[in-house]
DNA sequence: GCCGTTTTCGGCCCGACTGTTTTCAGTCG
């Protein structure tokens, strides 16, 4: 029974509902978190670790119990503990804790009265009163659980980084505008590059924050007021997006940044690390006792602790702090690294400008060279390539050569991988290209054997140079198709294929976890727009964001050498 | 359920806001 690391883990979460709405020992519900999260963020399969005779016990927050309780979820595709809870508590249970205003006591509540288990049975005990039977039921929370139920039916929903950009960098100068504000920050998982965000948190210093409060429940885009308190208050936007606003003292600025910028589970680990010391660490600062030690920067905070500056997009307690005292911290890559761009489209097949336009938009960013990787023939609706029309192209791009200064157009393609593994194009040309890339755009719904297979194969194609968008996924829209992730880590390093970080901001694949694992394996990655107009070069910005998520610097970057290191590098 | 240069038992990060309360539980981040 092939599980997924993604499916464990939601099995812990699940198990976390369950138990905390029972009324579980919290510290047993925060082990099956930690442990789900421990697996989510593992980068390779449990499956293959397992059959490797790797001690699950090494892994952080995974005990004997959950060891043996992954082993007996790989072997049999379940778990008895969480079966066994199931048929205690009604299905469905679980889906009311998505309610804002509802947790486990409530539900519980709800539960033994009136037993609820459904959006719609909650929904009918609030229309009709009987809720205020129960003890903490005021009118307030009833309208609030009301407004919930509407709000679950669509809920889950998390905005896109490059989404939310523009409304955070907005209310960023909106902001900064007013006066008496000497400190704006995004913080939260925007600060950390994340490739969604659930809401944005914004940190202020200010000498008359009550005053700034109000000016930020007045902003134009502002549609409802949640709350709003002397320190902290939330309002949500007209495209729904939550804004949560939190003003602190100039003094306490490092420390409000840190513990708000997060991850949860970085800020554990770093306060743990200060009760270790006879210390705490809240969002006002760092104290012994009543006596404030520290918090006006980040940098000084980890300091104390003997810590080195932890760069936010590494927050995720994936072993930076551990690294971080071994003085192992990775210097990431940063934008002004990259030296060209390896995917990208013109208007032979469904990009909307020329290849000189690309080229002169690329050079006017500094770059020292693209690569133009139009699609193939198999790719009908994109009026993908036949052999002639590439080399066509070549042709032309020969002449572009010969003719613009200060950039080097590589020729290549983004060969579809048929659904026999082999490619859309015969080898002839393609090793007379300096760069292919392969990539799967049909037949998503493969079985995973079938769909490694079919990878496996365009891989061990001599002429393949990149794996163009991995995995396939699309942000809230579809997920990755079924692949067996270790063994394309394997064979890429075999072939020494690269894999992509497709920087198309709904993309961004392989994500950050996928990028660690490939820069631990010794394989090289290429942060690629496959932009299909000049502008969207500039979404080079997010695919960083992923690698510098990934941990990566800038030797594990292809397109992050010059042009002569790149063309040895791409010799196979 | 995890974990350990104090510990194999007894801890486990810490505070703000709301709504419902007469002093605080529940929820959230």
């Amino acid at each position: 029974m092939a599980l997924s690391n993604s499916e464990i883990a939601d099995i812990f979460n699940q198990m976390a509902d369950l138990l905390e709405i029972k009324g579980a020992n919290p510290f047993k519900v925060r082990a099956y978190r930690n442990a789900a999260r421990t697996v989510q963020n593992l980068g390779k399969s449990l499956e293959d670790l397992v059959a490797q005779g790797m001690d699950l016990t090494k892994l952080p927050g995974i005990g004997q119990d959950l060891s043996d309780a992954i082993r007996e979820i790989i072997e049999t595709g379940k778990f008895s503990k969480l079966e066994a809870l199931k048929q205690e508590m009604p299905e469905g249970l679980d889906k009311l804790l998505a309610i804002e205003g509802l947790g486990p006591k409530r539900i519980q509540q709800l539960y033994d009265t009136f037993h609820i288990a459904s959006l719609e049975e909650l929904a009918k005990v609030a229309e009709s009163g009987e809720i205020y039977q129960l003890k903490g039921f005021g009118p307030k929370l009833v309208e609030k659980i009301l407004k919930g139920v509407q709000l679950a039916k669509k809920a889950g929903h998390r905005f896109r980084f490059d989404i939310a950009k523009p409304f955070a960098e907005g209310l960023r100068s909106y902001l900064s505008d007013f006066k008496g504000v000497i400190n704006v920050e995004i913080t939260g998982s925007y600060r950390r590059r994340k490739e969604t965000v659930g809401d944005l948190d914004i940190l202020v210093v200010a000498k008359n924050w009550e005053a700034v409060t109000d000016w930020f429940v007045k902003y134009e885009k502002v549609k409802e007021v949640v709350s709003k308190g002397p320190t902290r208050s939330t309002v949500i936007l007209r495209n729904d997006l939550q804004v949560d606003l939190r003003s602190v003292a100039k003094e306490s600025y490092g420390s409000a940044l840190n513990y708000f910028t997060g991850s949860k589970a970085h800020n554990i680990k770093i306060r743990k690390m200060a009760v270790d010391r006879g210390w705490k660490i809240n969002e006002y600062g760092v104290f012994e006792g009543d006596k404030r030690i520290g918090g006006e920067t980040e940098e000084q905070i980890y300091k104390l602790l003997g810590l080195c500056y932890i760069e936010p997009e590494l927050r995720e307690d994936r072993g930076e702090v551990e690294a971080c005292l071994a003085h192992a911290l990775p210097k990431l890559i940063e934008l002004s690294d990259i030296r060209g761009d390896l995917h990208m489209h013109s208007k032979e097949t469904d990009g909307h400008a020329t290849i000189e336009e690309m080229a002169r938009t690329a050079m006017a960013k500094g770059y020292e060279y693209i690569a133009i990787t139009d699609h193939s023939k198999h790719l009908t609706v994109a009026k993908g390539f036949d052999e002639k029309r590439l080399r066509a192209q070549m042709e032309e791009i020969d002449r572009l050569n010969d003719s613009l200064k200060g950039i080097t157009i590589l020729k290549g393609i983004e060969c579809d991988i048929l659904e026999d593994g082999s490619m859309d194009l015969p080898d002839s040309v393609l090793k007379e290209l300096d760069i292919v890339l392969a990539a799967v755009h049909y037949k998503f719904n493969l079985s995973t054997k079938e769909q490694t297979q079919r990878v496996v194969k365009a891989l061990q194609n001599p002429y393949v140079h990149v794996l163009a968008h991995p995995t396939g996924r699309i942000i809230g829209h579809r997920n990755a198709y079924e692949l067996d992730m270790s063994e394309i880590f394997k064979v890429c390093k075999n072939e020494k294929v690269a894999l992509e970080i497709n920087a198309q901001p709904e993309r961004l694949d392989i994500n950050d976890v996928y990028a660690k694992t490939a820069k631990e394996e010794g394989i090289k990655i290429s942060i690629a727009t496959d932009a299909h107009d000049p502008m969207s070069l500039d979404f080079m910005e997010y695919g960083l964001n992923q690698a510098r998520r990934g941990w990566l610097e800038k030797g594990d970057v292809l397109n992050a050498h010059s042009l002569s290191e790149l063309k040895k590098m791409l010799k196979k």
